[in-house]
DNA sequence: CACATGCTTCGCTCATGATCGAAGTATGAA
DNA sequence: TTCATACTTCGATCATGAGCGAAGCATGTG
């Protein structure tokens, strides 16, 4: 009677609304942060990460830390596939919406995160550094290479006046709006104060957007053009 | 917050040990008695009962009456495919129900799913007829080329006896033993009924467990030679 | 008919776990 | 440092529903 995997604490874990309200959500592909589940899922922040905590262990979803957030993915494409599935069950064939998008176009273009610069422009500027071969990968860590250091200093910023300390210079950091990497760490947080000082961009009042310069959006296109899909 | 599918009821339907035990028996395609199942889930027939009135509620289920007798199967072969991919998860993520007698060897090379054919036999066919061009994705959807058409002619099947309706021709099933997809669909039935009519394969009593005769093994693999993976 | 069998309904007990307030920890900002 | 934010842990409450005994239907058999 009691043959295969067992079933019912999968779908136990699942079956709960707010976790699958929970999973629902991180069905767009998006990492997204504790808090933000939290008001997808209709409940506390402490309800929440309890749930997510059993999620977690249950291996359907796969935690990163990012400062003092912490982004929450599906853990696979297994388990998306299997969502998929239960949704089709569940409408008889019905068809998946997009859940709630990003609140804002603007926000999703460009915006701070924490101290550098996230968003489609973030994720440009990070996909290019890497494709010029300015960043680079090793182990866990993220690299500025020659050629990145020679870059930066061309563009005027001062590596050594860097502000010591434990703090990495490069650093991944998952964006929300984009579901890629983008730079953070000091580096990140130096060049962002770079294109505000040099007027290439500005921070809106009581927000996290930032909007750039027609003449300051050529520029960093300019230094960061997007990497090229097959022609 | 509320769209989509509910697919929390969905899966907190499958999410109780008894149900899910009940619904795990009728992976084995047999219709089986309410009091049948309630001895396969380990529960009086009373709690059997309201089980089965919530399963078949939620259209999990389907029930027959035969005399005093109450009949039970899947409600159609998308729940077994939903069924079959969450116990491809709950395996993966290392919850094994534990006790891997001598049944789970024989039930990873072949059994039934649902209706059609699974485990490493399973795998073995749905790879061959790919890689002979039988089978073809297109979109989302699987579909039996000409050649395809043209073998399973060859191998006895009348592709214009299989009954109509809006049941897929093929499907996708994944494997919870192999982790990777076999055929099912309404051509995974039929191809499974040939088997076992033409003595290849036969079914084992009160088990999903399928065992092929030698002569049917050397037929089976001459049609569906498992594809060389080069050293 | 009486009687047995298969299943369902009722009513109750009881364990599970979802939820949130309050307090605690970690990290970043000023 | 001091404050703010993000998340976690603890403790208590409370609703849900699984489970079964007992009784009630329904449908067979002798």
């Amino acid at each position: 009677m009691k043959e295969g995997p067992d079933i019912a604490r999968l779908a136990a874990l699942i079956g709960d609304p707010a976790r699958a309200n929970i999973l629902t959500a991180l069905m767009s592909g998006k990492a997204l942060t504790a808090s933000e589940l939290a008001f997808e899922a209709g409940v506390t922040a402490q309800t929440a990460s309890s749930h997510l905590a059993k999620l977690a262990d249950g291996g359907l979803v796969a935690m990163r830390k990012s400062g003092r957030h912490k982004y929450f993915t599906l853990a696979n494409d297994a388990v998306a596939a299997t969502l998929e599935s239960l949704m089709g069950l569940a409408a008889g064939s019905g068809h998946l919406r997009t859940r709630t998008g990003p609140k804002d176009a603007a926000m999703r273009q460009a915006r701070v995160c924490y101290n550098h610069l996230a968003g489609e422009r973030g994720v440009q500027m990070y996909q290019a550094m890497q494709a010029k071969g300015f960043l680079r990968h090793s182990d866990d860590a993220l690299e500025l290479t020659e050629l990145g250091v020679a870059f930066v200093s061309d563009l005027g910023i001062n590596l050594a006046e860097l502000p010591a300390g434990k703090a990495p210079l490069c650093r991944d950091c998952l964006d929300w709006s984009a579901r890629q990497s983008h730079l953070a760490g000091k580096l990140g947080r130096a060049l962002l104060s770079h294109f505000i000082q040099h007027g290439w961009a500005k921070r809106q009042e009581n927000s996290r957007v930032i909007t750039f310069t027609p003449k300051g959006a050529q520029q960093f296109d300019a230094q960061f053009s997007a990497p090229q899909h097959h022609p």
